[in-house]
RNA sequence: GGGUGCUUAGCUCAGCCGGGAGAGCGUCGCCCUUACAAGGCGAAGGUCGCAGGUUCGAAACCUGCAGCACCCA
């Protein structure tokens, strides 16, 4: 790369054929694993499904963990991003069950062994996707310690806590009403099931009473498991139905009797105040059932067809089958009262979408009261702490709220659980067959049959903090870095994930797995939607980076599709809203705009305007390094050098924009980051700082001394600027630094491990911002005059400076030739005190007037129009100062500091309007 | 029904401990000035959702209301 260093630049950055082979080098050289003896710093990543592809969410929470290693890393401490992959229980084994089905086979006519091993295949196939995405994202993650759920390892520590939590009594196994899904045929935890609005009915059933006294009337949302009701029940309070309590009622078409019963559950204002009880299917209902002694009739099978406790007739009948079915008879038989059209919000799987039935089955579960408690406890205690800090509130509230974790999963694709069983039932939990013999001193002829069922991913996923660094052994890596320093993820999986790491963090390690938890927004489209494949208006952010062509967009929107009669509309939207495709980007503004885009919100918009606006920033950063490297060519000579003020100036605000970037880091404000390093860069250092070394290297007048100030400061805050943008822009950073390091003594192979920038503090900073500001006003002032009078910038104007002071005199003596540069005059005098003032347009500098003679180059109206404007804007300024002074309270209780701002004000305000109506009287006067 | 958050320029969003309303994109003028037209210079544009309250002073703090979004039941 030496001859690189003093080759030009290419005339614009060009990421596609650069970012690859930066990295490479990044890679094989061994800079992202954690070096020297700095600091612990350590990030675990949220691990993505093995066989997925990173999506833009993914690609956002990448940045931020990518950029907040970087800078941790370049400011001395010693990093760990640890990466690695979730086998994923259910969504995997979908995957494949899918292709199965595509081929007309099935798992079940494969056999559980030849199905596990053809997803280790398509893990194996499909697996290395996401490693070469976030390789293409610029991710500094280690590696060498790439993880899996599902490695030997961390198997291993799955085990381990199972077996740790069964001894200490807190997994048991129970029968207990579960949500299961009769499509998958597994259970779910509460998290997995989805509430959906829909519309439905409202049956209205008539239960004759056993004497023939008469009937009462339930209403019911689900008729189809009227056949597995045990009881109706009433609210105790309710007086129309006081009297039925205790009687017995006739159940129809399953000739059993079942009781009234009184219960405070019953809403008496819900339907007709009678309420079917179902303890089998229905969560309330078990709970009204425990509490009445009341048998559980589970008339559904696994697929939700109807099975024994049912009518012969109806075995085997679908569920919504069998619902239409009993409808009918039970209109034949005169006991449907009605149907009403009813609302209702009907529980859905989140993979399969089917609709979820509450259904008794043995399942394994965690106890998970005693475990939240302490994780309760050190949120309260600021042990871990939430960024932002509303989201302890969602917390603690469902913590509080939480009920015990259903664990086992009746799949083929995850941790089987190391429970094993007699042929009488009994059954013993170990780390393996052999050890449960042992340890229960079993026969070792006595057969033994492991539990089918495999573990929720999240129970491998609660371990990852520390099953990732080598636990349950007691490795360095699990010392060193654990607990570690901050999790950053999605609000949407605090439930599912993050409470689960603390509980089980706390449990087993004894300390909490992270000290912070960046909780970050949902990145939607331009219109708020959330992406998603089925909307068709998902973006593959390597997309982004690399450009796609419109029919390329549209074929990957529309293939695949679970529902294909949608494509056409997608195709739509789609050629409407990038009608000319995608640019390419590249890394560096994807990763800037999801920099920029990490506010405190919960919903996050992406624009494709913005990546489009940060890569022009890119560009411009680029550019001004080549006109950087221009000016400096030349070598330097050792000489002395002195700094100018705009030099000075320069370095300051370089210091502002670090202290303000290492804040928006500190602060998980990378907006403000971004925000604040994009203003130095453009606004500061390139249209100001580079356009006043222009004339500073260029004009004749200007000492040796001074150049080198000049071109000194050029690349010391070039270099410097080039290692505060890193962490975000980590491809175009390193790619220059490789130019400027060499010329500013920089030492070390890459940018990535020089010191992050530190601001000094800098005692004569007023006056030489007073000073800049001076002559930044003089040339804004002219600058101004030319634009709205429209004079071409190839014009020089003459001006004539008016009530000029001796510091006005001496400051423009001093600036003179980049003030002449920048403002484009041709030079300025002072107006004698006797000479007239001749028709001119003004700007106002202080107590001084910067006078463009009009003779011959604009009409006098448009700059009368233009005083008049100004003048009416400092009226009103000086009305609401004189105002707010005028008021007696406003004097005796405000700050003395703000009401000397305002009297200040005031009479600046004052001068100002003199000047401006003194000049507009002049310019009209000569109309 | 319970909870959380949001409402600021045409659009997307900043605005920290209360003290002269900001940025990007878009729009409108003038410019290809040898780092950059993916650019330069300049400009226009806002009753800070509504109503009360606290305060000398509220976009910001408090209360209520409206609308939107999400979570839980």
């Amino acid at each position: 790369m030496s001859d690189r260093a003093t080759g030009d630049l290419a005339k614009a950055w060009a990421p596609h054929e650069n970012e690859e082979r930066i990295y490479r080098r990044w890679e094989e050289h061994g800079w992202f694993a954690p070096a020297g003896d700095g600091r612990p710093y350590c990030i675990v990543i949220p691990p993505p499904n093995v066989t997925g592809t990173l999506h833009m969410g993914h690609a956002f929470q990448d940045t931020i963990m990518d950029a907040l290693t970087r800078f941790h890393r370049m400011a001395g401490a010693a990093t760990l991003w640890q990466p690695g992959t979730d086998h994923a229980g259910i969504a995997t084994q979908m995957v494949v069950e899918r292709q199965l089905d595509a081929a007309g086979l099935s798992r079940h006519a494969l056999g559980r062994a030849a199905f596990v091993e053809r997803v280790w295949r398509w893990k194996e196939e499909s697996g290395g996707t996401i490693a070469w995405q976030l390789r293409r994202l610029g991710a500094s993650v280690d590696w060498s310690r790439d993880r899996f759920t599902m490695d030997p390892g961390l198997s291993a520590a799955v085990l381990e806590a199972f077996v740790r939590l069964h001894e200490q009594g807190l997994i048991y196994r129970g029968q207990r009403l579960v949500n299961w899904d009769p499509v998958l045929k597994t259970a779910l935890s509460d998290l997995e099931v989805l509430s959906v609005e829909e519309d439905g009915s409202l049956w209205h059933l008539r239960y004759p009473l056993a004497d023939g006294s008469g009937h009462v009337t339930v209403a019911t949302t689900r008729p189809e498991t009227m056949l597995g009701d045990v009881a109706v029940a009433v609210h105790p309070d309710d007086e129309r139905y006081r009297h039925l309590v205790g009687r017995m009622l006739c159940l129809p078409l399953a000739a059993r009797e079942i009781p009234v019963i009184a219960d405070a559950y019953v809403d008496p204002a819900f339907g007709s105040g009678c309420v079917k009880i179902t303890p089998a299917h229905d969560f309330n209902d078990y709970e009204v059932g425990q509490r009445h002694g009341l048998p559980l009739v589970n008339v559904l099978r696994a697929d939700a067809t109807l099975g024994d406790a049912a009518p012969a007739h109806y075995h085997g009948l679908d569920r919504f089958a069998a619902r239409d079915r009993i409808v009918a008879e039970l209109a034949a038989l005169g006991l449907l009262d009605k149907v009403e059209p009813h609302r209702l919000t009907v529980p859905r799987g989140d993979r399969s979408n089917a609709v979820v039935e509450p259904w008794l089955t043995d399942q394994w579960y965690v106890s998970i009261a005693p475990l939240a408690e302490r994780a309760i406890r050190a949120v309260e205690a600021g042990r871990v702490r939430f960024v932002p800090a509303h989201w302890d509130r969602t917390w603690f509230e469902w913590m509080r709220n939480i009920r015990d974790w259903c664990i086992s999963r009746q799949l083929w694709w995850g941790h089987r659980i190391p429970a094993w069983y007699d042929p009488a039932g009994a059954v013993y939990v170990g780390r393996s067959e052999a050890e449960v013999r042992r340890r229960h001193g079993l026969a070792a002829d006595l057969p033994l049959r492991q539990d089918e069922d495999v573990l929720d991913t999240w129970f491998s996923s609660a371990l990852w903090p520390f099953s990732t660094l080598g636990w349950p052994a007691q490795t360095p890596e699990l010392a060193r870095f654990y607990p570690t320093s901050v999790l950053v993820t999605g609000f949407d999986i605090i439930f599912f994930w993050v409470a689960r790491m603390i509980m089980f963090g706390l449990h087993f390690m004894d300390e909490v797995p992270f000290r912070e938890v960046y909780v970050h927004g949902l990145i939607r489209d331009h219109d708020g939607q959330k992406m998603s494949k089925s909307k068709g208006n998902v973006l593959d952010p390597l997309d982004l980076v690399d450009g796609i062509g419109l029919e390329a967009l549209v074929a990957k929107r529309t293939s695949g599709l679970m529902q294909p009669q949608l494509a056409p509309a997608i195709e739509k939207a789609t050629r409407r809203q990038f009608p000319q495709g995608i640019a390419a980007c590249g890394t560096d503004a994807l990763r800037f705009t999801f920099a920029a885009l990490a506010t405190p919100a919960r919903d996050l918009r992406f624009d494709l305007g913005r990546v489009e606006g940060y890569r022009n920033f890119c560009n411009k950063l680029w550019n001004a390094a080549r006109y950087v490297l221009q000016a400096t060519a030349a070598p330097d000579d050792g000489g002395p050098a002195t700094l100018a003020l705009a030099d000075r100036w320069i370095r300051l605000r370089l210091d502002a924009a670090i202290e303000a970037v290492r804040a928006g880091f500190a602060g998980y404000r990378f907006d403000l980051a971004a925000q604040a390093a994009y203003e130095f860069t453009w606004y500061e250092f390139c249209d100001w700082y580079l356009e006043f070394s222009k004339p500073a290297l260029q004009s004749a007048g200007s000492d040796a001394a001074a150049q080198r100030g000049t071109r000194r400061t050029l690349l010391e805050v070039l270099e410097t600027l080039l290692r505060l943008l890193h962490p975000l822009l980590p491809f175009i950073t390193e790619e220059l630094w490789q130019h400027v390091a060499p010329r500013t003594g920089g030492r070390g192979p890459t940018i990535m491990l020089q010191p992050f920038p530190s601001a000094r503090a800098q005692r004569e900073a007023p006056a030489i911002e007073s000073e800049m500001r001076w002559v930044m006003d003089f040339i804004l002032g002219i600058r101004r005059i030319r634009g709205e009078l429209d004079i071409a910038p190839s014009r020089p104007l003459p001006v004539l400076l008016q009530h000029a002071g001796p510091d006005d005199l001496a400051r423009y003596a001093q600036h003179a030739a980049s003030v002449g540069r920048l403002a484009g005059i041709s030079g300025a005098r002072p107006l004698g005190p006797d000479e007239p003032a001749p028709q001119a347009a003004s700007a106002l500098l202080g107590d001084m007037a910067l006078l463009v003679p009009l003779a011959g180059l604009v009409d006098v109206e448009a700059e009368l129009a233009r005083l008049g404007k100004r003048r009416a804007r400092v009226e009103q300024d000086l009305a609401r100062a004189e105002g707010k002074l005028s008021r007696e309270s406003f004097v005796q209780n405000a700050p003395a500091e703000v009401v000397r701002q305002e009297r200040e004000r005031v009479a600046e305000f004052q001068r100002e309007l003199a000047q401006l109506r003194a000049q507009l009287e002049r310019v009209a006067s000569l109309q």
